[in-house]
DNA sequence: TATGAATGAGCGTTCATTCAT
DNA sequence: GATGAATGAACGCTCATTCAT
């Protein structure tokens, strides 16, 4: 019950930590700004999260760690290659853009602010979502629906899809869902 | 004379400032250090740019301008649709990439510490890039080479392609111009 | 009962904040610090102690008092001005050199941490001891033992004996008891 | 000339420091007091020094070096051992209880905020001059001024005369060089 | 009695920028 | 054109203390 207190605390302040790192940047953001966004002074933080870096790598970690999860279950549910290679592109994109979504757009983005101490656990938590999807397009390539060079390709892909948190506007004329399916279209051999 | 001798102070200093700012972060790299990268004092920049800002804006335009110059310059020994698509993909790679190649990546990146003051003549300048690949991508499509969603499939292959500057290694097996001519390959309708 | 165990507690919590202040000096020693030498959260401190100083106050008070008790004790036994005088150097190595013995050497070193309000009663305490030194050397001075300046010796001496914890090493060839009489051998005029 | 002008102003801020970490101890003294004490913003400090903790050792090691060169230049004139004894007397002590004397006394009390990076340093300092001492002590001990055991007499005379900054007041009745000479004068066998 | 969480003031330090020389 | 020195605001973080539970 303590625990799940505690843990509540922290999720709300890394979810708040992952919006105003999207917006402002991890750099830009300051102790005082995460304090203010979840009603906190600005030590009070460190009683939750030992440094500022902890709470980037926090979100970093949720922002991969529950697209992988929710890739996992998604993929579970998928029946033909197609919808795998479908799957990927839905649940990326609702990671990346969806409401409420920002931790994964930090992710990609603010490498550069994480020690080197620290990477590592970030890189097996990326390694492994990637796994997920380096499976999926083998079994399509298997399947003759993709080009057989599938490690570049999950490259290529990847970076489109990273690439609309840049120009995606949310109260545009196209959906998430849509978005992800004509870029599918776009991306595979007729 | 002392304009030229002005400017190339002021090319060192930026082409310095593009390589820490893609190494570091711009915010993580201090006037200091840009001083010290062209045996200056951090004040004495002040007298070559008004502010730090400046001289990311100042990476930034070279890292577009440079990079459409090149571009437009390629395109004009092109002469086949096909030939101008991979163009396209050469050029941007060799911008990114290449070596004493710092300032586009700096251009992709750093968006988020550029003032609102600053930004709209920045896009001007990306926009100008832009609309050569559109012309390209839409004789492209009318020669039937690619789809016709060409502005998604310009935001997307710009993705890919942007995407290349977190996981290329110069000292790999693959040569930028063969990574380039593999991209395409692997983006084109057969 | 109940002033028992609070007392108890209280002498625990004193005996580890001699250590610590002795070790790390009091400024450097956090509440947190205390806290965990005796196996309790920072904040419950408080209700043991109304502030830190308290707590160094009870460390400084204990220090002197418990020294001088232990110097009455053992000049009643002492049969000769010669041996009182040798009592005075052993009982006081004892204390700052002994086994658990860190108080007085925070009495000795602290004193800049003590506010104006707390500082007359450790005074008091002080002089108390200082007084049974004065009885001491002045009879000592009545037998000839010692010059008659016995107000300056006093301070000559203890100064000599305070030095002591900045260069003796308990795992030396030297046990405090020897030492104590090598200190008073040099001290007295033969 | 520059030289001259940065190092004036090292040393105005070194000497202000050594009062303050004299009166206030070095961990309750902010770098905001130091900047006060020389008219000083708490940042331009840093321009000077890399840290709080290198203000601290500059004092340190002016508050033993000076008075190692004075005790040499002072020893280099005493002609007999018995005054050369004094002379050890008086220049420590004038350099603890002088007026503008702070360093030496900042120097014996605050080793504890030495981080174990700069303490080696200090530690030859100190050595160098004890050196001097335990020389003219083993003279003094072949004079038959003072008994053999020089090592125990050095450290038990340098305790106490370390102590006289607890006790002696400038403005009483001895003035620094009377009570040199009575400390000599109980200290020695007669 | 003790805890977990929070406060709020203050800390040492950084850094873009200024300016007299 | 360039420097050395300084500014001043802000930064991440610490810590004695408080208090509802």
């Amino acid at each position: 019950m303590t625990r799940q207190h505690d843990d509540s605390r922290r999720m709300e302040l890394v979810r708040a930590a992952a919006r105003l790192f999207r917006d402002q940047g991890y750099e830009r953001t300051t102790v005082r700004d995460l304090g203010q966004a979840v009603g906190l002074q600005s030590g009070s933080l460190f009683y939750h999260f030992r440094s500022k870096e902890d709470i980037l790598v926090a979100v970093m970690a949720l922002g991969i760690g529950a697209t992988t999860d929710e890739l996992e279950a998604a993929l579970a549910k998928a029946a033909s290659p197609r919808d795998k290679l479908a799957t990927l592109f839905r649940v990326h994109l609702h990671s990346l853009l969806g409401e409420n979504q920002a931790a994964l757009e930090v992710m990609l983005y603010e490498w550069r602010s994480v020690s080197d101490a620290a990477r590592p656990g970030l890189v097996v938590l990326r390694d492994r979502y990637e796994a997920l999807w380096q499976t999926v397009l083998d079994e399509a390539a298997a399947a003759g629906l993709v080009k057989t060079d599938t490690r570049l390709l999950r490259r290529t892909w990847l970076g489109s899809l990273h690439w609309t948190v840049q120009w995606y506007r949310p109260d545009g004329e196209l959906s998430v869902d849509a978005l992800a399916e004509r870029m599918l279209a776009l991306a595979l051999v007729d």
